[in-house]
DNA sequence: AGCACGCCGACT
DNA sequence: GTCGGCGTGCTC
């Protein structure tokens, strides 16, 4: 007999390696080893249970043969995960130094991953009964809809599809209580059907749009053969989702399938709609409200390619594809393609990795394309396709700066921008005004004594909030009760100092009483279909001021706004970290792009007390190319991203010190692997931005590296020294590779 | 991470 | 006398 298997299986723990385990020697379960590989099992480890997935056969192990454990379960006999994507985590796992466990465990869908079976739940069908089949119709002539339905159905049986999907016939009108009748009469009997796609029907469900000269060039240029990244800078509304949907067409037609990913709120129904009436193909959305069911549902017909387009956040980057044609990447820019916490990867550059490997194009279309992104344009890794000019016959917004400097102001919005929003408003447009906090006023503080309200949880003001009125920390998300009287020296005359959008609807409500003012930030549309109620009132046309956050920059399409009013873009320029200009840039391009949109001229004020600032001048006289060239020009100058390569060790914990030691440790362990030069940096370390959130004292330690091989192979010999110290225990630890947020 | 084991402080 | 705090060690 055989000596049975061995396989090495990830799990999900923050262990970075594989464990060994003995193969199941039932000869049904272990018909061949390469079958193995990208399956899930269940085992013992320790006293728990787990779901692992396994990457390797093997004949021997280093680990003593008599302390290896058998699987308790094997729960796929087909792999469930591709040779390809198991590749990808591995990819992953070494790239962001992360445990492979864990990364297989954010590319599964919750249900998968805890070790449900890997099937659909069926669907819902019909089928006619013998005595349905013979049935004359006429004998149903009372209900005219049940009588139709007869029909249809008898119509397919005879073309010979014996099961029909529920959903099919409720799309073409039929209802519920016509298939209960039918079922009463024992005319047709409930069955359970595996969905398969109908592609039957023309790829096109519509007439796609002239294109012109740029977007024909640009989708010209893509090499739909082989890898390439193409960088899509195109202004907004330069036409950048109808290059996508050309683009996705083509791959359609090759029998292909195109994966489409989104930022976290960025996929409005306005251009989801597009995608659903421009193709007769299945395609499935992946986005933050669906539940488990519907996630593994989503995953699992992705994976048996019954979808022809998948459209997601983040996650997405991980879909399987058995018909890969095309990755696009829509607002490349957008943070929320990094993940901030865990596993902290940017599905911006696993999809990369991920079209290489597949070897197909991947497109990235921003109207403010990362430094990053660029640079690679530059130095010709990316291939950069342009689209400058609006589509139709939009002219871009003319941009003005409001220096605040001795203007008097109206709780932070000055008399210019007043006057330019009443001609607005009398000449029946609409308006946006841009502020990027929520809640009434950042800070609360006693005009006697000078006191201030502190969260108490972290180095942080509450920020003043009247809708509900209560005190709020915008870190740690504790709340209190509001404050009357300074519990300091018991004055009253507490002051509320600076902006934010609900002080800023309030003021607007005052000063333009006779038009509506409508709130756009997290408080506001928290509610559901309150986003939606919003954006239909905005879109019947009629003038009103929105008032919101950066959720008023992401995607929507506004055709009556013709002034967006920027309250303050001096914020972004004082931050402590180094990509502030760069978002600050980023933002105000976007804002101004919801402006004037339409045939009808756009204009945008940004209130600024740094008129004078050579990036601002910049970014408004010569555009964002040349904005973030300046940027770039600096970021080498300064060796940061993207001409230097960073890691950020973060350390977190109730006492300070045991997060502080942790990291000196790491420092001393980094230094005897790599002493300080130019070409390898250590700064840390450091506070973190802020000290101390929700409890918890937080340090940082930077490492700076010329090359990325070198910072690699570093982390590899300290990680594991690390994780081997008592120290590492003590406190919370991570591992960032290219942070996005310093913070 | 989870979980067990082990060693000290304030409770029925 | 025990319940439970968290420091330490281990998981094929």
């Amino acid at each position: 007999m055989p000596e049975p298997a061995i396989l090495a299986v990830a799990l999900p723990t923050p262990l970075r390696k594989t464990f060994d385990y003995l193969a199941a020697t039932e000869p049904a379960a272990t018909s061949g080893a390469d079958t193995w590989v990208g399956c899930r099992v269940a085992v013992r480890f320790g006293q728990q249970r787990l779901v692992g997935i396994v990457v390797a056969v093997k004949q021997n192990s280093p680990v003593d043969p008599a302390r290896l454990r058998p699987i308790e379960q094997r729960l796929d006999l087909t792999p469930l995960l591709p040779n390809e994507l198991l590749e990808l985590c591995q990819w992953t796992a070494n790239y962001y130094h992360h445990p492979l466990g864990e990364v297989l465990a954010t590319a599964l869908p919750a249900g998968l991953k805890l070790g449900e079976a890997a099937e659909r739940t069926p669907v819902k069908a019909w089928q006619l009964t013998t005595a349905g089949c013979q049935a004359a119709p006429q004998s149903l002539a009372r209900s005219p809809r049940q009588r139709a339905l007869l029909e249809e159905l008898q119509q397919r049986h005879q073309a010979g599809q014996e099961l029909v999907l529920h959903s099919d016939l409720l799309q073409i009108g039929f209802q519920n209580s016509n298939l209960k009748s039918l079922q009463d009469k024992q005319l047709l009997t409930r069955q359970q059907a595996n969905y398969s796609p109908d592609r039957s029907q023309p790829l096109l469900r519509q007439e796609p749009l002239a294109l012109n000269p740029d977007q024909a060039s640009a989708l010209e240029q893509i090499d739909f053969s082989g890898f390439a990244t193409y960088l899509l800078h195109g202004t907004t509304g330069s036409g950048k989702t109808e290059v996508y949907l050309q683009a996705i067409a083509t791959v359609l037609a090759a029998g292909q399938q195109a994966l489409l990913l989104i930022p976290e709120i960025g996929l409005t129904p306005q251009m989801l709609k597009r995608f659903q009436l421009r193709f007769n193909r299945p395609l499935t959305i992946i986005h933050s409200g669906l539940s488990d069911g519907e996630r593994k549902q989503a995953w699992l017909d992705a994976s048996n390619g019954d979808t022809d387009i998948i459209i997601g956040t983040r996650s997405a980057v991980f879909t399987p594809l058995p018909r890969p044609g095309i990755i696009i990447i829509d607002e490349e820019h957008d943070l929320s393609f990094k993940q901030q916490d865990g596993l902290r990867y940017s599905a911006r550059d696993l999809a990369v990795i991920r079209a290489q490997k597949l070897q197909i194009p991947l497109l990235l279309g921003s109207a403010t394309p990362s430094l990053e992104s660029l640079c690679n344009a530059y130095n010709q890794r990316f291939q950069l396709l342009q689209l400058p000019h609006r589509a139709g016959a939009a002219n871009p917004p003319a941009i003005e700066l409001i220096d605040l400097k001795r203007q008097a102001l109206l709780e932070g919005i000055s008399q210019t921008a007043l006057d330019s929003i009443d001609q607005r408003l009398e000449a029946a447009e609409q308006v946006l005004v841009f502020i990027n906090r929520r809640g009434f006023a950042p800070t609360l503080m006693c005009h006697d004594c000078g006191w201030i309200a502190q969260c108490a949880h972290c180095d942080a003001r509450l920020t003043v909030h009247q809708q509900p009125n209560h005190l709020h920390c915008h870190h740690c998300d504790h709340q209190r009760s509001p404050i009357k009287r300074c519990p300091n020296c018991h004055s009253l005359q507490l002051n509320c100092l600076g902006q934010g959008t609900e002080r800023a609807e309030t003021v607007l409500r005052e000063r333009f009483p006779q038009y509506p003012v409508l709130r756009v930030d997290r408080d506001s549309t928290s509610r559901k279909h309150a986003m939606q109620s919003i954006l239909d009132q905005v879109n019947r046309g009629e003038p009103c001021i929105l008032v919101g956050t950066q959720m008023l920059a992401k995607g929507h399409h506004f055709a009556n706004v013709t002034l967006a009013v920027i309250l303050d873009a001096d914020s972004g320029m004082f931050s402590t970290d180094f990509r502030g200009p760069e978002r600050m840039g980023q933002l105000l391009i976007q804002v101004a792009g919801r402006s004037g949109r339409a045939s009808k001229p756009g204009k945008v004020l940004i209130q600024t007390h740094l008129g004078d600032h050579p990036l601002l001048q910049t970014l408004l006289r010569q555009g964002y190319s040349e904005f973030a060239k300046l940027q770039l020009r600096e970021r080498q100058l300064t060796q940061l991203p993207p001409y230097r390569y960073l890691a950020l060790l973060r350390a977190e914990s109730k006492r300070p010190e045991n997060a502080i030691e942790l990291l000196n440790l790491a420092r001393q362990l980094a230094l005897a692997c790599h002493p300080a030069v130019p070409q390898m940096s250590y700064l840390g370390p450091l506070p973190a931005p802020m000290e101390r959130r929700n409890q918890r004292f937080r340090y940082q330690l930077q490492i700076n590296a010329g090359s990325r091989a070198q910072l690699h192979h570093l982390l590899q010999q300290l990680l594991p020294q690390l994780e081997q110290s008592a120290l590492s225990r003590r406190a919370r630890w991570s591992v960032d590779i290219d942070p996005q947020d310093m913070s």
